[in-house]
RNA sequence: GCGGUUGUAGCUCAGUUGGUUAGAGCGCAGGAUUGUGGCUCCUGAGGUCGGUGGUUCGAAUCCACCCAACCGUACCA
């Protein structure tokens, strides 16, 4: 034994989980779902290792400034760097790059595993957490975009999601492009800072996006409280031209004519409904960019309308950014739009649980010729989390053993409560035989009481010599207790106890876990 | 990274102006009860008072620095 001084301390590094049965069960379960769905849609599983060349990522190397810049790196022996993967679009670009000769394009796949990211960990953000990600690789056609929208869609409601407590948005990154272009916004470095501001729609409003958009913003409410965040130096008229565009209803439905967004002409009307940002004009957007954005943005929400999916499941959305890198065109995200309570019962919104689009660029980095390919991914752990609260996934479905207590220890009444207990396990029931110290008998049932265990098996001398055992009702007993006040009445009353053949051992098992199941529904 | 708040038993917390051996509830272990969970009662284990240094006759308490957690913010491929 250690000396106290010496011994080590036991702590899980920070960002973290260690899982339990229950979570590890309910996340199994949901993942199944995901899968069906996937494959009803012809995917296929494909699975790469957690560790791939630091380049592959797409990452720099470590160095003397930034040592590990949000992956976790290590040196091979050979010098050569790996990281962890902090995705699995990534890995999957580089296994299509160099399996390329032997895959048929297009390639449809779909693959769950850990992903890690070396940064701050957060409520609901962790260090390490699991994805679901699906992916065509090959199809240039935004027919691939929609389909992968209306998977998603499929996947919400596979999983209990009803439709309205949910839903898909949809952009475009060639609408954004293209909006920056016509409004003179040409710094790469000036339209990350927009894209960015614009991301924050959700968390800070319009007025907070304003202020990014223009001066900065302190996080602290009011100026010079906390820390402030430099904006995009927009000019007012800039400001109110991406704000309109965010407030803007985006309709693609140009037989009505009254729609905001008409595709063929690539003419944007800005109706904006926010009190702070009154507009009510045209603004027409000339440019190539943007026309080929919302080109694509109409014919995706044709596909899904005539596929049956309406603005109640895929809804456009020139707000949705995502990845602010790689991303070449259509990008999307599934959002919880349900009120969902958290631990605490305080009423949240959940937001984003996965998202996705086409990333033109990524296979491309490998190989000379361009290989188009669109995704999305699925934050399992975050999902699992908000079914968990919306009461859509459950406790536990798995009933715990059925516990076979051992009352005497010689050789004879051992293997008595082995066969009891294999009885019990070859006819499909959980059971398992009392492994502790099992002189103190008390402390049996208090195992069995704590475990949750449905029933125990008790066989002492006298019953063994009737050849009976007694089948005692733990969740029964439960109940009864709370009308027991002496403790000798309870230990004598053998509460919701009753005595039967071995033979009928099996039986009775079988009628009292049906009782109790029925009892509980 | 930046800003704020908080660190006392496994958990939730109390601890007077700086003053003797740092407490409570819950939980845990043992017993009352060698063959019956709960209730009740008794007993017990468990603390470098986040760490280091300083001021002081004396520090959980005051000061400095560090560390960690939480909240906000930034970053998030």
């Amino acid at each position: 034994m250690a000396k106290k001084a010496d011994k080590t301390r036991a702590r899980l590094p920070r960002g973290f989980v260690d899982r339990h049965a229950s979570d590890i069960r309910a996340v199994d379960e949901m993942c199944a779902k995901i899968r069906e769905v996937y494959e009803r849609y012809g995917f296929d599983p494909v699975e790469t290792p957690i560790f791939e060349y630091t380049d592959a990522l797409g990452k720099f190397l470590p160095d003397q400034d930034r040592p590990n810049e949000g992956v976790f790196s290590v040196q091979d022996d050979d010098e050569q760097w790996l990281s962890l993967r902090y995705d699995l679009t990534a890995p999957l670009a580089r296994h299509v790059a160099e399996n390329f000769n032997d895959i048929q394009l297009p390639y449809r796949t779909y693959r769950a595993g850990y992903v890690f990211r070396n940064e701050k960990p957060g409520p609901g953000r962790f260090r390490q957490f699991m994805q679901f990600d699906a992916d065509t690789v090959g199809a240039p056609s935004v027919a691939a975009d929609a389909e992968m929208c209306m998977m998603m869609a499929d996947v919400m409601e596979a999983l209990g999601i009803a439709r309205g407590d949910y839903v898909i948005r949809v952009n475009n990154r060639k609408v954004l492009d293209g909006v920056m272009e016509a409004i003179g916004v040409s710094d790469d470095a000036q339209k990350l800072i927009v894209l960015r501001a614009i991301d924050k729609l959700d968390k800070f409003g319009p007025e907070g996006v304003k202020l990014l958009l223009g001066p900065g913003r302190w996080d602290g409410g009011k100026e010079g409280e906390g820390d402030f965040t430099k904006g995009a130096g927009l000019t007012l008229g800039q400001q109110m031209q991406i704000l309109g565009l965010l407030h803007a209803e985006v309709d693609t439905d140009t037989s009505v004519g009254s729609g905001v967004l008409e595709p063929r002409q690539t003419v944007y009307r800005l109706r904006s409904t926010s009190e702070h940002y009154p507009f009510n004009h045209n603004f027409v957007i000339d440019n190539k960019t943007f026309g080929e954005g919302v080109e694509e943005l109409g014919l995706i929400y044709n596909l899904v309308t005539s596929a049956g999916y309406g603005t109640d499941r895929i809804k456009l959305d020139p707000s949705v950014v995502r990845g602010l890198e790689y991303y070449t065109g259509p990008v999307f995200e599934a959002e919880l739009t349900a009120e969902i309570p958290n631990e605490k019962g305080e009423i949240v919104r959940f937001g984003s649980v996965g998202g996705g689009g086409r990333y033109d660029g990524l296979v491309s980095r490998f190989r000379g010729q361009p290989v188009p390919a669109t995704g999305f991914s699925i934050g399992v752990s975050r999902l699992a989390t908000a079914l968990k609260n919306l009461g859509k996934l459950g406790q536990d479905p798995v009933l715990p053993p059925v516990l076979v207590t051992v009352m005497d220890g010689d050789t004879e009444a051992m293997a008595k409560y082995q066969q009891f207990t294999q009885t019990l396990r070859n006819a499909g029931i959980r059971a398992e035989m009392y492994q502790g110290n099992w002189k103190k008998f008390g402390n049996q049932l208090k195992y069995a009481d704590r475990r949750g265990s449905p029933l125990a098996i008790i066989q002492g001398a006298d019953e063994r010599a009737n050849g009976e055992v007694q089948i005692k009702d733990l969740i029964e007993g439960k109940k009864l207790s709370a009308e027991i006040e002496s403790n000798e009445e309870w230990r004598e009353a053998r509460v919701a106890q009753m005595t039967v053949k071995e033979e009928a051992l099996l039986e009775t098992v079988r009628t009292m876990l049906a009782a109790q199941a029925g009892g509980a529904a």
